[in-house]
DNA sequence: GATGAAAACACACCGTA
DNA sequence: TACGGTGTGTTTTCATC
């Protein structure tokens, strides 16, 4: 486990928020040098602290206006089963994110489509048809907001 | 709705993937001239396409373990007991992502604790005593997968 | 697409605790 | 040993042609 002291907190709760800050301007706003603050940069992300930089896109403004969260059941649960699926699910390029959790359901999948009649051909045509699936439970996303977390 | 052509898609897949990329590097693979994908990268964001650039952080390896999706249904579902639950929930920095969903719960939120007994914490002490919350359900992540999304 | 100024990065080197 | 500051070469960004 990395451990952090007060700066590299605020650095990484910084730069979650917004990846295009720069060494310089992170480093005025907590009180380092322009390389002072661009080597602890470095360090956390030699260290693992961080996985990597994201372009967030707006979907929406891209013409994918329907998200919609799947809980999967499977129906078969051996060893095989949950790579079959995995893998299948792998080849729907609607799928955002792929969730193996413990609980009711067994995957959790983020889905995105144009408009609802979209996600209908998704849902019969890829997601129905998947190995191993069995009962499925859908949630269409209303809003969103994404919070710091307990760094930021 | 933005249209883009073939190299646009392109452009914001590999930079949704990886966006420390530089627009000489995109360019090569993309057969432009760094000024010209450059230039495209800039229009993409002025035009709405890109909401903003993330650090994403490894919580598991900064000692946030354990992450988990919990399912809330409202007692209550008032337009003032929405927004309380929203601001109530705003309030709880172990929550990562609030969704506003429609189907068999009212909320989605992505809760990341040190283990299993500061989950239990959250869960007794923040999450049982939000305002209007009914019904609970919970998933542990056990693995996640990301993928580009129809984009890429 | 090419060019060049401005900005940011990245490193070496030194000082301090 | 660890960390920060200063100075500086290099790369990238960004505007103009």
């Amino acid at each position: 486990m990395i451990e952090l002291d007060e700066i590299d907190r605020k650095l990484l709760a910084a730069l979650a928020r917004d990846a295009t800050q720069n060494a310089s301007a992170l480093g005025r706003r907590f009180g380092l040098s322009q390389p002072a603050a661009w080597r602890r940069i470095r360090r956390l992300q030699d260290g693992g602290a961080i996985k990597g930089r994201r372009l967030r896109l707006n979907t929406e403004a891209l013409g994918f206006g329907v998200t919609v969260f799947l809980g999967v059941k499977l129906a078969r649960k051996g060893r095989v089963s949950l790579e079959d699926f995995e893998r299948a699910v792998s080849a729907i390029p609607e799928v955002q994110t792929v969730e193996h959790i413990l609980g009711l359901y067994d995957y959790r999948l983020r889905v995105v489509a144009r408009d609802l009649a979209d996600f209908e051909r998704v849902l019969r045509r890829r997601i129905m048809t998947l190995p191993g699936a069995g009962e499925v439970e859908a949630n269409v996303l209303l809003s969103e907001e994404r919070r710091p977390g307990p760094l930021g």
